[in-house]
DNA sequence: AATGACGCTGTGAGCGTTCACAGTAGAGAA
DNA sequence: TTCTCTACTGTGAACGCTCACAGCGTCATT
């Protein structure tokens, strides 16, 4: 005996927390408890309303909830970089889909925003405060104030990267960038490179300073010194890589590795070598960072510093969940691995 | 002189429509009445209600109105290709953003849901009958039954490429696969190629099976044979173009050209005539499909056919949203382009 | 036996909208 | 003038839920 009727044409009105409740013979509000964690509720009535949810096929209208709780239960992902960036890197797969897992874990869907442009930005932004109960903010350029601005509007926040210049308010999870370019230039060193130069990221971003401080303070470490001719920024593209690679080789023809801020930019660096006739690893030993697709698709397969992404995502939901729940923020820092393949 | 008053810790209550009715001088009614539309206003009242919208910084309340409306205004993207794709494949990015972009210009946020894993499938089915206006579809293997359960649940709905064994019934926008293959076997012919292999798509999804046919097709209107041996379908990963080139050139290594149904195999091809010591496009020539951020990176660079991202993303918004006001099912064919660089 | 505490339950109010309806005023037609 | 029509406006009700409160038994304590 079927108790959900039938429907022959288009959709019918979904059952609601009264129809739930008849069918329990219980009252709403027992229902509603049952929905909310089911304290105060004897096993009885427990019993009693989840197989009615389960006849009924009943699921809460979020929408009545939220009007009532003031909460939405959704989370936005919000990407502020250059368009180009977001086609080209993994990275971002990778991100989106560990933070869209940890979030549905928690049946918390959520909300894709890409703000390239000024006009979506605002839109972005106005339609974050008050719709949303929080905010996963990927955005690695310093110079971007939506960070402070979602701040300062009290909307919780975690950005991925310590954002540069917003002093320690808003909270971050990041990989120890710092690490990971010491444990590259040490395995370079340690496999008897004495010049060894770098392609850095954009030094406006985290990943860009922070790794750029690794590859110094390690080479003094080593007893190298710092040469300023074997420093060229990229800007995390693979096209910037193959441009810095150019500068580096005109500049010090006698480099015998390069420690490069991304995969992605490594891969130009390989090409421009190649095309230079230069040796991989033979002559020069190329290091890069992320480990990305990018790096297996390589020639010669790259041996680079692994971002934990699934540990860098989850992190981000819980800590923002712990923010949305009342908790301060917080600053998660994860360690990297080195992954040797044959680059270097 | 401000009117909204100040706000010294966390959030403070945000503007209702009374707040604006009472700062415009008018009735909920009325300013309702301008949030939609306008229609039987006066001009003096919808002045007053805009600068009363202004001055209050109000946005409406979405959650109300969903719950009075019965609409939700959001959008899902669901995505239900194995993980590893999505990880690999630039289209995705690209089709992502281009949706993003479409429907914020609608003022409808997109929920991002990925189907990896059983239990995510049926999480999400259950989220989206009630909770969802319509939803994007990406999943290009036909074996997923996901179309036909929500078509089934009567939730509007538009697929990324044609849904095989659907019928007619729902929507999809597509590039012309057939005539893209037909193009690039053309131009292979054209430029003195007379053995011309093939790595398809998976057999069970559009891309695939329809690639082939254009290429079958395009050997007979050339007066080439078509010889078994030169076909073997791929997985669109980089992988499976290694491994499908190394059987192709083990069956027949006279081959003089390969249509590779993705760049991201053609990538792999390349590698494994650059092992076999074959030169592209001297001695074999390579066409990709798709003209992704991999048809540059390869060396050399790809030779490829252009999918439409951009306009299949716009396209696929404007026929969901159609079919959300009530109009009929649509499939939309939009024409590709060939891109020649340097693999053929 | 009376009191308090506690566990469970039902009820009314209200969240911020939209919608249908009724009412008003002004313009044009008879 | 009177009537009708139209354009505009305000008002209750409802959407489906949660929350605070009050009621009611039951048990332990005084």
């Amino acid at each position: 005996m079927s108790r959900t009727e039938h429907n022959g044409t288009g959709r019918r009105r979904p059952p609601t927390i009264h129809d739930v409740a008849r069918e329990a013979g219980v009252s709403r509000g027992t229902v509603s408890r049952v929905l909310n964690g089911g304290h105060h509720v004897s096993p009885a009535a427990l019993d009693a309303v989840r197989s009615a949810i389960r006849r009924t096929g009943y699921t809460v209208n979020r929408h009545a909830r939220s009007l009532i709780t003031g909460r939405s239960d959704s989370v936005a992902f919000l990407l502020t970089e250059p368009q180009e960036r977001f086609f080209e890197d993994p990275n971002f797969n990778v991100l989106l889909r560990g933070c869209t897992a940890a979030l549905a874990a928690h049946d918390i869907p959520l909300l894709l925003m890409i703000a390239g442009t000024e006009a979506e930005r605002r839109r972005n932004m106005r339609y974050i405060a008050g719709h949303v109960d929080g905010v996963l903010l990927v955005s690695s350029h310093s110079g971007d104030p939506v960070a402070a601005q979602l701040h300062e509007a009290g909307v919780p926040l975690v950005a991925c990267g310590k954002p540069l210049g917003q002093g320690s308010k808003v909270s971050y999870v990041a990989a120890d960038d710092l690490g990971g370019a010491r444990d590259m230039v040490r395995y370079l060193y340690a496999s008897g490179r004495r010049r060894i130069a770098t392609v850095s990221g954009p030094l406006d971003t985290p990943g860009g300073v922070e790794r750029l401080a690794g590859y110094r303070a390690t080479l003094a470490e080593c007893g190298l010194p710092y040469d300023e001719a074997l420093v060229v920024p990229g800007d995390y593209s693979r096209a910037g890589g193959e441009a810095a690679a150019s500068l580096l080789l005109e500049r010090a023809p006698d480099i015998d590795a390069v420690f490069v801020g991304s995969d992605l930019m490594a891969q130009g660096v390989l090409t421009t070598l190649e095309r230079a006739g230069r040796r991989v690893p033979g002559d020069i030993a190329v290091g890069g960072f992320d480990d990305s697709p990018a790096a297996l698709a390589a020639r010669p397969e790259l041996t680079t510093v692994r971002q934990p992404w699934d540990r860098i995502s989850a992190e981000m939901v819980r800590v923002l969940l712990a923010q949305i729940g009342g908790e301060d923020p917080a600053a998660v820092i994860l360690p990297t691995e080195l992954v040797r393949r044959d680059s270097a």
